[in-house]
DNA sequence: ACCCAGAATGAATGAATATTCATTCTTCGT
DNA sequence: ACGAAGAATGAATATTCATTCATTCTGGGT
C-alpha cells in the first residue's frame, strides 16, 4: 500500500544469495523444523505463524504447505523430531558399548541430560511449549510417549544393573527410574522458568546428589 | 443477513437463564478467570480465544475487555491467580501452625502437591501451558518467580528445621529443597503426559521416598 | 543446446479472531 | 415511582493468518 514502486527488492539481508535454489526433499523439511524450533524458542508455540517461520528458513511461504501439508503437520514432525534427538540421545548412553563402566555412564548420562546440548534454551522452550498442549492435545501426548516409555525402560535396566552390581538394599529400580526422570524434567523447567534462581551448575549438582544417595558406592 | 425479523431471541439453550444479570466486578472478573481456566485445560493455551471463554463462562463477548482491558491481560491474571493459589497453598502448610510436628507438616504438604486439588488435570494444564511460554515471555516469569521464591525459602526453612531436628548429617537444606521441588513439578509433569505410565498412587510413593532417603527418622 | 519434471515463489483468498462502541438493560438511591 | 450510573450486549470492523495455485525458475538428462 505505501510503496508499490518495486524498485528495492534486495532490501532484506538474506542468508545469503537471493537467488531460487532447489534442494531435495529431505533437506528442506529438516530447514524447516529447524526453523520452526528456533521460533518457538524465540515467540512460543501460540505465535509462531507460517509467514515466521519461513522468512526464518529464508524461503517463501508456500513452501512450507508443498513439503508438509499443513502446519499442523510441521509442529507435530517438529515435535517428534525434537523428542526423538533427545531421548535418542540418552538411550545411545544408557545401551552404551562404549563405556563399560556403569558409573562412568550415570555421569555420561546426566552430562548429556544436562549438558550443553539438551539444556540449550531453544529446546527446552520447545519441549515444554509442547508439554503445555499436550494436555489438550493427545497427539502430542503419544508422540512423547512413544519415545518417553523406551527410555524409561532402557533406564530401568541400567538401574537395575547398577544395583546388582553394587548390592545395594531396599532400592526398587523402576521407582529410582520414575524419581530420577521426573527430577531430570523439574530441573529442566527450573532452568527455563526460573534461570535466576537455578544455574545449571546447581541443577547438576541437585541431580547428582540424587543419584549419590542412591547409589553411594558409584557415585564421586 | 439471513434473519432480522428478531423473532427467535432465546434460540440458546443457555445455562439457565437467558435474563441479563448485573454482578459486581470482582464476581464477573473470577467467574472470566475459571472460564479461561478451563478452556485452556481443554483446548491448550494457543486455542483459546475470547468468544471460547465468554462462551463458557456464560456472557457476551464484549464483556472480557470491559473488566480486563485486553486478552494479553486475562491470560496474565489467569497465570497470576494459579500461581498464587498453588503456592498460597504450599506456603500455608509450610508455616504451618496448625500442624506442630514436622514430619506430619511434610505430609500434609505432599498431600496438597499431588492430591486432588492440585493434581486436577485441568489446573495442571494451565500451570503448564504457560511454562510452556514463558521462555519466550518474561511477564510469566516474572509472575512465577515472584511466587515462586517465597515457595523456596519456606520449603528450604522447613527442611533446615526437619535436619536440625533429625541431627541429618551430610545434607543440604538448600539442595534439597531445590531437588525437590524440582521433583515435584517432574512428577506432575509425567502425570500429565503421561498418565498411562505414571499413576497419581506411584507419584506419591516415589515422591514419598525421596523424603524418606532424606529424612529417614520423619517419613514412614 | 534444449527440455521438462518438479521445486519454489508469493499474491490472492477466505476464514478466524481481538477489539470497539452504540445501544440496551438493571439496579439502587432517593 | 423515577432517573442516572454503569454493567452488559453483540453486530461491525479491521487485522492477522493458513492455505491455495497460477506462474516462474532450475538443473539434470538427452
Amino acid at each position: 500500500m505505501t510503496d508499490t514502486s518495486g524498485a528495492v527488492v534486495e532490501a532484506l539481508p538474506d542468508t545469503g544469495s537471493k537467488r531460487r535454489q532447489i534442494r531435495p526433499k529431505a533437506e528442506r523439511r529438516q530447514q524447516l523444523i529447524d526453523a520452526t524450533i528456533r521460533c518457538i524458542a524465540q515467540h512460543g508455540l501460540s505465535a509462531v505463524t507460517m509467514q515466521m517461520v519461513t522468512r526464518e528458513a529464508g524461503l517463501s511461504v508456500g513452501i512450507a504447505n508443498l513439503h508438509f501439508e499443513s502446519k499442523d503437520n510441521l509442529l507435530k514432525e517438529t515435535l517428534r523430531f525434537v523428542a526423538e534427538e533427545y531421548h535418542g540421545g540418552q538411550i545411545d548412553i544408557m545401551e552404551g558399548g562404549d563405556i563399560p563402566d556403569l558409573g562412568e555412564r550415570l555421569d555420561a548420562l546426566l552430562d548429556f541430560q544436562l549438558g550443553r546440548g539438551v539444556t540449550q534454551r531453544q529446546k527446552m522452550s520447545v519441549w515444554f511449549a509442547y508439554y503445555g498442549e499436550a494436555g489438550a492435545r493427545p497427539v502430542y501426548q503419544k508422540i512423547v510417549s512413544t519415545v518417553d516409555r523406551l527410555a524409561a525402560q532402557k533406564l530401568e535396566a541400567l538401574f537395575t544393573d547398577i544395583i546388582r552390581e553394587g548390592g545395594y538394599q531396599d532400592v526398587d529400580a523402576r521407582e529410582l527410574a520414575t524419581g530420577y526422570s521426573a527430577l531430570i524434567d523439574g530441573l529442566h523447567l527450573g532452568l527455563l522458568v526460573t534461570p535466576r534462581e537455578l544455574s545449571k551448575r546447581r541443577a547438576r549438582a541437585v541431580a547428582r546428589d540424587f543419584l549419590r544417595r542412591a547409589f553411594p558406592r558409584h557415585i564421586d
